[in-house]
DNA sequence: TCTGGGGTCCTAGGACCC
DNA sequence: TCTGGGGTCCTAGGACCC
């Protein structure tokens, strides 16, 4: 397939734009949650063992033999429960304070490594390795591996390539092709087109479950047929994040570092429910107990609130009830971060969506157009206690800090939390009180 | 019986304005 | 009966990621 000549010009100016040679590197820790949960328990280090997510719902974290015996990267837990129980595989409830704790770490020790850094997930990293010479490329990944499993004690696997799209297929070939090496460098084009014509189109980063299926019905099954389709097609079948894809499987760098500074846009706290809920006392205490972990987090990022949303929801996999879900967004007339003003706003949501008769099985509360603190202008039509309202914050985060979540908290939560979740497998490490993902600025 | 949570970005379409 | 065109902004919903 010859490029047209518009499509050549355009890959002609972007890569003058590119003609800097660069080397990423994606650094992924391996089957994250087990190996954290492996540190402080080694006699399951050779066993099958799976960590769920929250509410015991689905696996999300699966050690090399629970791959092995056919446990599948989200499946639900009831269904896989035969598995376990035949397997003896040793099964794990999530505990996010302590992967968060472990993920510091092992990011703490890659700043050590690159001047250039971007923290991906709570499991992995990308790095600018354009300073090292192309020779000592591989004895450098090498060293840095064993570095993090020394210091750590987690194991990782790291891709290196010169786009963060072929860094991960690089990554991926590490985890799946060459079991024992662990880390794996894409060099030359032609190298880069034989390990392409052998990688599956839902593997490429960025080509989720949609898209794959329109690249498939038109017969684009791997990553190289991807790289040779016309960018005219892409551009109309998808958009500018599909074509940048195309781009950077064929070695051209679209998508730059980010900042892991950048602040946080919106912020979002929901759970499922242990147990069904039906009546409207227990559902404004989740909603209100998630309002002020929320209101928690951006104080702690000093952000204040534009709008927020509440949402209830029963099960979608209930084919014995219709599906009901629910939302309701109120502008604040100023941007806050009082949980006090935030937990009436959210009552006054759920007051106005709630509905009797669903079995309610999920709750939430979204805090939409975060902004900073000391950008946000007082509005003309302040009412003068926010000098209170601040002191009252800070001494109630204080409280909680020192003494533990929740000890200082609003009437609303209710003390019965007869809405929490399950959680039947934790291994009960506790390296901090707080229950949610760590502040480093993941996506 | 039992199916996660928290993000970002993009697009289409409506409202509104001149 | 005939009923513009172009721009901006906002929002809901979809798709993707781990």
């Amino acid at each position: 397939m010859r490029p047209r000549f518009g499509e050549w010009l355009l890959m002609s100016y972007i890569k003058l734009k590119n003609k800097s040679y660069k080397k990423i590197a994606l650094v992924d820790c391996n089957s994250f949650y087990v190996s954290c949960e492996r540190l402080f328990n080694p006699r399951i280090n050779n066993l099958p063992v799976v960590v769920l997510s929250n509410n015991d719902g689905c696996v999300i974290s699966r050690s090399i033999e629970a791959k092995k015996i056919g446990i599948k990267m989200g499946e639900p837990y009831f269904k896989v429960k035969q598995l376990v129980k035949k397997y003896n595989v040793q099964v794990y409830s999530s505990n996010y304070a302590l992967y968060g704790d472990i993920s510091r770490r092992v990011m703490h020790v890659l700043k050590n490594f690159s001047p250039k850094i971007e923290m991906y997930s709570i499991d992995e990293a990308f790095l600018d390795l354009s300073l090292i010479k192309n020779e000592e490329v591989k004895s450098f990944v090498s060293e840095l591996r064993s570095i993090i499993l020394k210091w750590t004690g987690i194991p990782v696997s790291i891709g290196v390539a010169q786009t963060k799209t072929l860094s991960k297929v690089a990554n991926h070939l590490a985890k799946k092709e060459k079991i024992g090496i662990k880390n794996f460098i894409i060099n030359n084009e032609e190298e880069i087109d034989n390990f392409l014509k052998k990688f599956p189109i839902e593997d490429i980063w960025g080509v989720g479950r949609k898209i794959s299926k329109l690249y498939k019905n038109n017969n684009i099954h791997t990553a190289h047929d991807l790289k040779m389709a016309s960018n005219t097609w892409i551009k109309k079948n998808t958009n500018v994040l599909g074509l940048k894809t195309v781009m950077e499987l064929r070695n051209i760098s679209c998508i730059d570092f980010e900042s892991n500074s950048n602040p946080r846009k919106n912020c979002c706290v929901s759970r499922s429910f242990g147990k069904k809920v039906l009546d409207y006392e227990t559902l404004k205490e989740s909603v209100v107990a998630h309002c002020l972990n929320a209101a928690e987090k951006i104080r702690v990022d000093r952000q204040v609130v534009k709008s927020v949303v509440v949402f209830i929801r029963n099960s979608p996999f209930n084919k014995n009830e219709r599906f009901f879900s629910k939302s309701k967004k109120i502008d604040l007339p100023i941007p806050t971060d009082d949980s006090i003003l935030l937990t009436k706003t959210c009552i006054q949501s759920l007051k106005e969506i709630f509905l009797k008769g669903p079995r309610y099985q999920k709750a939430g509360v979204i805090f939409l157009g975060l902004s900073t603190k000391e950008k946000y202008d007082k509005g003309l039509f302040s009412s003068g206690t926010e000098e209170k309202s601040q002191n009252l914050m800070k001494a109630i985060d204080k409280t909680n800090f020192r003494f533990g979540r929740r000890m200082i908290t609003v009437a609303d939560t209710g003390f019965c939390n007869n809405w929490r979740m399950r959680k039947g497998h934790s291994s009960k490490i506790d390296t901090s009180s707080y229950d949610f993902l760590p502040t480093i600025n993941i996506r």
